[in-house]
DNA sequence: TTGTAAGCGTTATCAA
DNA sequence: TTGATAACGCTTACAA
């Protein structure tokens, strides 16, 4: 099944005893041609083994039909979910998909984003907060999927977190509780996450409340920790907190368990992404899904769009979350 | 910064006052190149943004200096720490990585292999468990990065599963734990963790013992908590269970919960594989690094050699794993 | 419906 | 040290 260099079309036309043209009219599945000289054409791919070039498509066709996707991190899981909806909306529409991290292919390339230059891409999916110094030429067409820090001319889709911080407040509130907590961390996200959880609280008939406690530095496991730590030793009377995501959540699980206070029993805890360590057995955290999947479809439509009409205006459309109740809330 | 059609080297020539050619030379940092004509050559480059087409150099070159990893999926985080390993092994060699899915392409490509094909990539990385219907021509310089089942002509890097079961045994054995369990499936992982763990056990002076559950299917959770349970029904005198991978160890975790058994009061649990979610302080689960950078860099290394000498003969190189405890085991 | 020929943006081979 | 010029493998008018 190997050979030594592989076939070019030059090799196909030659074996199907046509022109080069018609082999590449074949291969675009163009419908102008004869049944007799496509299944000629055909069975010489097949023989040889035949597969096009990318480059010398890329090079001689007028468009690349690829498209860059920009991921912060491999390690923040939400990607793989966005990916699948990317997948939907652009690889139907016969655009191949390149993924790379910030560090992917340093080295050779400054960022992903000068890679995706090199390869001429169509478009950017920029998957998170974009960094601030991604020199992206206006030309190109650009969308943030997931992140908040709009581009000067991208468009962007994201979850709505204020909705979620909501949704977080009507679950609690549903449930008993009157005495809320927050963990969260200097972002973004966790401020629309806890405004949208004050705002709901404040509007509650029941005279409930909500005290915050916001961690300095990343929102990480630790973060959640300590956050908890400092709000149960500030407000002793809280039964349910939310944290900004569910890596702070776990913080605010290990901690609990330090101070011997069982889960959802005296304190019901959730969290945000229902990332896949919140839907395991063993943690079983209840959590907001951001829908990443619908996130990245969304990304994926509204670039093409402006593939195809790069004068439209940059837009901001807000994904619906989605609260998943699992066993680390209960009623009071 | 940007422009509407990206610059040629015709442009950079054009502005620079020079031929293509000279433009061509100072980009491959050809040394034969007057000082003043270089700088001519990067002003211009500056000047106009210039980025050399993917397409064309690897078109026109001899090589396209690209390597396909092949991930089974982007969601077996493992992976992360792999590339890191390829990344210093391959990238620092000039070399560009292109990472693929099973699913990332499907619909344009049969399979990510044929579309790394296309790109004509000058090696391919397989991580994990290769594909058996994976068509890669003989002339195609593989490796098998953390993976068993060895392709025809592939070399092999891998976690020396044997060698961790036996760093398991010693563990637990070291711990004062005379009843081991062992819980997996049915994969050559798992058999191969087993094995040494048995090996190590049978020739303890003490005379331990260890329990074996296999189950059928994938090593999911669920799987762990099954075989946990069945482990315990009939062996109850177990003290000591290794998983053979860190998921199971965490349906392991649920179910001894379930079952209102502490750990590591009552029973001691490990896992495989040091995933992040061992790492975490709420799961705080003692594990077996399998040192993914390494086998990252030695895969990287190997499939260096094999495209400058593809002659050479397929190796199998194993990677001793290293025991990293945390809260989940104890003494007895 | 098919073939001819001119690019696409580079590298590589010669001469100069 | 530099510059023509021919590939590289394909697409795409334009002809036939």
């Amino acid at each position: 099944m190997g050979a030594g260099k592989p076939a070019t079309i030059y090799d196909v036309a030659a074996r199907a005893g046509v022109s080069k043209s018609l082999v590449s009219l074949v291969l675009q599945r163009s419908p102008r041609v004869s049944q007799q000289r496509r299944d000629a054409v055909l069975k010489a791919i097949q023989e040889l083994d035949y597969r096009p070039s990318t480059a010398a498509v890329s090079l001689a066709g007028t468009r690349s039909r690829t498209i860059g996707v920009v991921l912060d991190d491999f390690r923040n899981q939400w990607f793989v979910d966005l990916l699948t909806g990317l997948r939907e909306a652009l690889q139907d529409q016969g655009h191949r998909l390149v993924v790379a991290d910030r560090f992917l292919n340093t080295g050779l390339d400054a960022s992903p984003v000068e890679g995706f230059l090199s390869m001429r891409v169509e478009g950017i999916v920029i998957a998170g907060e974009p960094d601030t110094d991604l020199a992206i030429p206006a030309s190109m067409p650009v969308v943030v999927a997931g992140g908040r820090a709009a581009l000067p001319r991208a468009d962007t889709v994201a979850n709505d977190d204020r909705a979620g911080g909501r949704m977080a407040a009507d679950h609690l509130l549903t449930l008993g509780h009157t005495r809320l907590g927050f963990v969260g961390a200097r972002s973004a996200a966790s401020d629309e996450r806890r405004a949208g959880l004050e705002a709901r609280v404040v509007s509650a008939p029941s005279g409930a409340s909500v005290a915050v406690s916001v961690q300095p530095g990343e929102p990480t496991e630790e973060a959640g920790s300590r956050g908890l730590g400092q709000l149960l030793d500030e407000h002793p009377e809280v039964t349910a907190v939310f944290a900004a995501n569910d890596v702070m959540a776990l913080g605010a699980l290990s901690e609990l368990a330090a101070r011997g206070l069982r889960v959802p029993e005296d304190v019901s805890v959730m969290g945000y992404d229902d990332t896949p360590l919140a839907a395991t057995r063993y943690v079983g955290l209840t959590s907001i899904d951001d829908r990443s999947v619908e996130i990245g479809r969304g990304a994926g439509e509204r670039l093409l769009a402006r593939i195809a009409d790069p004068a439209l205006p940059a837009t901001e459309v807000l994904v619906e979350p989605r609260l998943v109740a699992r066993r680390t809330t209960a009623a009071r």
